[in-house]
Parts: C-alpha cells; structure tokens; sequence
DNA sequence: TTCGCCTTGTATGTACACGAACATTCGTAC
DNA sequence: GTACGAATGTTCGTGTACATACAAGGCGAA
C-alpha cells in the first residue's frame, strides 16, 4: 500500500531524461496508466475497508451473492468478470471463512450453486459504508463532473 | 483473451435485476471499471503484439532499457511502477531469454546493473510499430478528445 | 436413442502483485 | 572509526489472472 507511493519518482542517480533514443514512452501508454490507476485503487482497498483480509475480488463476489441470490459459479463470474479459473479460487476462501455456502443445483447436475451465508449477509450489509469510502477516495482528486467523465469512459473501452 | 469477451453478459438463467436489496452495486465503483478497462487492454496486448510470450511487464521494462541506460533493479521498478519483488520475476525472465544483461555496480556492492543486451535491443526496436497499435487498438472505441479526456483523468488518480 | 456439441466445474502451469522478513552494503552522525 | 539507520536485492506466502486440458453432465439433431 505505502510502497505504491514510493514508485512514483525518477530523481537522482542519474540526469533525468536524457538520451531518449526511442520515442516510446511507457509511462504514456494507456495499458500503462490503467495498470497504475488499477494498483493504486487496490490499495486505497486495503487502506480504507474495514476487513483486512477482505480482497476486491471477494467483497465483489460476496456483495453480487447477497444481492442476486443463489448463482452458479460460472454465472457469478460472469457477472463478476471473472474467469472460470480464477474464481474458482475466490470462492474457496470465502467459503473457508464462513461467507458462502454451495450446494448442489438439483436441475442441473453440472452446477453448484451459490449463496451468502447468515454470517456473510451480516458482513457485506456492515461493510457497505466502508466500500463506498473506497470509490469515494480513490476519486479524491476530481471533481464531480470529473468522476462522472472517468467512469463513463472507463465503461466505453471495457 | 476471447475469454474477456464472454465475461459482459448477464442475461437468461434468471430474472435479470430483481430484488436488489442493498445500494450497492458493484458493476458502478471505480475500483471494478479499472479492472475491467485494465484487463480488457491486457487481452488487446496479447492479442496484438508481434511476440507471444512477450507481457506487458516486460515490454515495459525491456523499452525502458533501451531509453534509459544502465540501471539498478530497484530504480527500473520504480520508474516502471513495479514492486521490488516483482520486477525480481520479470527482469529473470528477460534476462532467460537473453534479452537483458546484468552485471555487479562496481561503485556499490549492492546493486546489479542492467542494461538491454544486442538482441533485447533489436527486438525493443523492431516492435514499437507493434506496441503503438496496442494503445491505439485500446483506445478504438474514443474519440480524439475523450482519449486525452481519458489519459488526463488517469493521471490526476494514479 | 444416440451422436456431437455445448456448458460446468476442476486442475495445472505461468505471470503479475505485494506484504513481510532477511543479509549485505552504504552513508552518516557521533 | 564505529554504531545506526537506510537502501538493495532475495525469498516466502497469498491472491489474482488466464491459457489449456479435462471429466461429467445437458441438449438438440439425425
């Protein structure tokens, strides 16, 4: 979380800037500035949520489970936009800490399905304020009308 | 990569968007549409760079390289925004595929140089054509003013 | 009904990402 | 000149992220 804030410099040991053969500038390229944006949110995350232990991915997953009842796996990573693989991993420990439960889906012998625990409903409802302190500081820096043209163009090239 | 495609849709199965209990919606925090841009530009990366194998990471630390001289390993991942113990892995598999070279600092016996070695060079050079077209292919869906709309945004919350 | 194709969940292997702990070395204050 | 704090690079553990391959079940067409 600190660390990220020591990666943003570029002084000393050597002059800065100098002998740019190549004209490409990473630091320029929109996969980088995303990756960088996507780090620091994560760690305004870790910061900020009243869970430590609770990942983005997980409180995702738990608050899309509280929400839209019991779900397949492979749904809920849908909607999710996570991969079959990777959310295999994430349901695992949520249901290692208590938060979810899975049962077989009886029409559907392929499937689990999925659903929030007592316990699980109890934290995403807790953690909600918590969560929303998350987006609101990781847009701090702009203003209202800013965080609006953010997330409209984040959601054009998604 | 085709697999980000199959991950927008939340269709069929049940009723969509019934019964949303909390106000909180995940789909809507910044947090998620990071991601979600972040991975969607990780896949237009693979799919569009002249070199499989070749990840963004690398690439990143390979063309800083070839512009900034002989560096420490700690200095490239910071100007490179890479964790310590993650630039470790990345500058390992570069240097496997004899694409970097490193060798001891003589004025601080704690630090390893690296520089770009012939062929690391060659290659850095022969793909930004390459490269180019992953941001612009990225940034498809933008017009002209919302790309730099876009970047300015990204760079004010990084 | 049976064949072919799809979906579902799982396992494996690779690559980030970062906290934490560590040994070595450097620089400086004393 | 020596003790101390900071920097460098490494290792370990955990958690995404995804390609690939696979077994099992569902489902429609022949």
């Amino acid at each position: 979380m600190a660390s990220v804030d020591r990666m943003s410099d570029a002084r000393g040991e050597t002059a800065p800037d100098e002998g740019r053969a190549s004209e490409y500038d990473v630091t320029e390229q929109i996969g980088h500035l995303l990756r960088r944006a996507h780090q620091r949110a994560t760690a305004v995350f870790q910061e900020t949520l009243d869970d430590p232990g609770m990942t983005p991915m997980q409180l995702a997953a738990l608050m899309r489970l509280v929400d839209a009842g019991p779900v397949s796996q492979n749904r809920l990573g849908r909607e999710t936009a996570m991969d079959p693989a990777t959310i295999q991993g994430v349901i695992r420990r949520l249901e290692e800490r208590g938060l979810i439960e899975r049962r077989p889906d009886p029409s559907d012998r392929r499937r689990t399905l999925l659903s929030a625990s007592e316990a699980g409903g109890r934290l995403a409802q807790a953690l909600i304020p918590s969560a929303e302190k998350v987006s609101a500081r990781t847009l701090d820096p702009l203003s209202e009308s800013e965080r609006r043209a953010l997330i409209a163009l984040l959601k054009k090239i998604a």
